[in-house]
DNA sequence: GCCGTTTTCGGCCCGACTGTTTTCAGTCG
């Protein structure tokens, strides 16, 4: 799909607009780029058609240059822009506490063109200098590109499993066995590049993968490797192996490398050579093993070990012994516990969202609405929230998908809750969440969290840390703390799956499960299509090895009742 | 630059916080 490449180009026209303090035509060139994100269709469709001004925020202007895009691959208006402003400006805007005006004034006043520039005057006290500037934010600043650092070169979840599925689609028909390995394969939170494994015609595996549409460059061309790099920058690489080997590749691909330097260890202990071609007898070279991968681990005499679990954190002593956890799946999911709609800060109606929950199963959701207190997400107040329950009734009557009544509401500083606690009392769940005050020292932060847990009236926990990957750090605060306050007045802790908050993240989530906290997984989808983000939040739970039983969510409707109702009463 | 129209021009989410100031600009959600 051209889709992402054109909502690329006019996300960069937004930012470098806003660079140039344009007012108003930023926003529509974002509005634009975010709208053809989201859509499913194709719009070299909507260009055939003739009607690409149909889609809404697009009008003239865009339409045109939309239409220069996929009839040149290119864009003037674009390279004029950046006859004006630097590259990396781009980069600069990221670092927070950085928007448009700072970075403007950055590269005029001394002459910062890029990240590597930001550091160089910023370590050397340059920046604090600047009028608007100070020590402060002096420090932020290099902070911030620390944090951006740790994530250069990384990509989220949600931009390349969807990728990697679109490259195996391609190929497939080449290929006998096709898999993608690496940091995809075990869910970590960000991955570097795209890596797929596959058994077959090698020669058409890789021509056809050089033909894949969103490839942008061809880094290197072989027999059984090629790489390409993709629009965005993303590189994937394709390997090509003997299907004597599929087994012993693919664990060797999928790591971790502590994973694999401790697995192949225990090998060679047991007499055994263990390498991405298979598991051999150490003197006589025979090979055991290689075509599976469960085959390589029972040889090894332990159970298979999910990929998720790869990361040498006890995972082989516990198939060993047998012990490996039973891995919450999908399939054990039944409903999910945080969304909005169209009354805070949703795009869909309350029957869209629940129509697709009943789309992917689900036999309950939750509609929580922002409470009051967050205006710019349109936050509801009590009035707002009794007219909203007419609707959920009303939809309530056409649909076998349970609704929970639900709200997010806001923490505020002082710990109090930004809805009246009656008011809260007659809804069917409550997420309490902080939105605000991020830079409060850790003791005011934890003591505000554990304050509004004591009013006993929330449920879950959302986003816990408030960390943005790549965005945000997570405030400080002590965890320990929250979820010994969790555990003592049963409040469930959430894995948030917005693919860019995963918070819980892996670690946390081990550690709540451990202090005897439940969790709680929800996707805070905004629309219909981040209910998909479900499956993000499962691959964080299965990297903290939490089982079904662990998770609130994966209840029957009577039993999730009860822990609510119990957690109330109690 | 887009949208809607009792407006083909005028409005476009807006309040809180932060770090810098010494009354406020810039950023963020």
């Amino acid at each position: 799909m051209i889709n992402k490449k054109i909502a690329n180009i006019l996300y960069e026209i937004g930012d470098l607009l806003e660079l140039q303090g344009v007012a108003f035509k930023p926003r529509a060139y974002t509005r634009a780029a975010r709208k053809i994100e989201s859509m499913k269709e194709d719009l070299l469709d909507y260009y055939e058609e003739g009607n690409l001004q149909d889609i809404e925020g697009i009008g003239r202007a865009i339409e045109d240059k939309i239409i220069e895009i996929i009839e040149t691959g290119d864009l003037e208006y674009l390279h004029k822009l950046y006859e004006e402003i630097p590259k990396g400006l781009i980069d600069v805007m990221r670092v927070p506490d950085i928007g448009p005006k700072k970075a403007k004034k950055l590269y005029d006043e001394l002459g910062v063109e890029d990240l590597e520039g930001l550091r160089d005057k910023a370590e050397k006290g340059e920046i604090a200098k600047l009028k608007g500037f100070g020590e402060r934010t002096e420090e932020k600043i290099l902070k911030g590109i620390e944090m951006l650092e740790a994530v250069s070169g990384r990509h989220l979840m949600h931009e390349m499993i969807p990728l990697a599925e679109e490259i195996i689609q391609y190929v497939r028909e080449h290929a006998d066995k096709i898999e993608t390995c690496g940091s995809l394969r075990r869910w970590q939170e960000t991955i570097g590049d795209i890596d797929i494994l596959a058994t077959g015609d090698g020669q058409a595996i890789m021509d056809s993968l050089v033909d894949f549409p969103n490839v942008e460059e061809v880094l290197a061309r072989g027999e059984t490797k090629t790489s390409v790099r993709l629009i965005g920058g993303i590189q994937a690489d394709v390997r090509v192996v003997d299907g004597k080997s599929f087994g012993a590749a693919l664990q060797y691909f999928t790591g971790s490398k502590e994973h694999n330097v401790r697995l192949r260890q225990y090998a060679i202990d047991k007499g055994y050579k263990l390498n991405e071609y298979g598991l051999f007898h150490k003197d006589s070279e025979e090979r055991i093993a290689g075509e599976t991968e469960e085959v390589i681990y029972e040889t090894l005499g332990m159970a298979w070990i999910p990929p998720e679990l790869r990361e040498d954190h006890g995972e082989i002593d516990a198939a060993l012994e047998g012990k490996l956890p039973e891995l919450l799946t999908m399939k054990d999911i039944k409903g999910d516990l945080q969304m909005h709609s169209n009354w805070s800060d949703g795009r869909n109606t309350i029957e869209e969202m629940v129509r697709e929950a009943e789309n992917m199963g689900y036999g309950y959701i939750a509609i929580t609405d922002h409470s009051q207190g967050l205006t710019i997400a349109n936050g509801l107040t009590a009035k707002e929230l009794e007219e909203r329950m007419e609707e959920i009734e009303h939809v309530r009557e056409k649909t076998d998908v349970k609704i929970l009544n639900g709200i997010e509401v806001d923490i505020k500083k002082d710990g109090s809750l930004d809805m009246d606690i009656d008011v809260l009392e007659d809804l069917d769940i409550v997420l309490g969440a902080v939105h605000s005050n991020f830079a409060m020292d850790a003791n005011e932060q934890t003591s505000r969290i554990k304050d509004a847990f004591s009013t006993g009236i929330i449920d879950i926990f959302a986003h816990p840390t408030g960390r943005k990957i790549g965005e945000r750090e997570p405030y400080a605060v002590n965890l320990n703390e929250i979820i010994g306050a969790a555990v003592d007045h049963n409040v469930a802790m959430e894995i948030n799956a917005s693919p860019v908050r995963l918070d819980l993240d892996t670690l946390n989530s081990r550690q709540a499960m451990e202090a005897g906290a439940k969790i709680s997984i929800g996707t805070d989808a905004h629309d219909i299509q981040h209910l998909g983000f479900m499956k993000y939040g499962v691959g964080v739970a299965r990297r903290a090895w939490l089982e079904s039983e662990d998770v609130i969510n994966t209840y029957s409707f009577e039993r999730l009742k009860k822990f609510l109702e119990g957690r109330k009463n109690g």
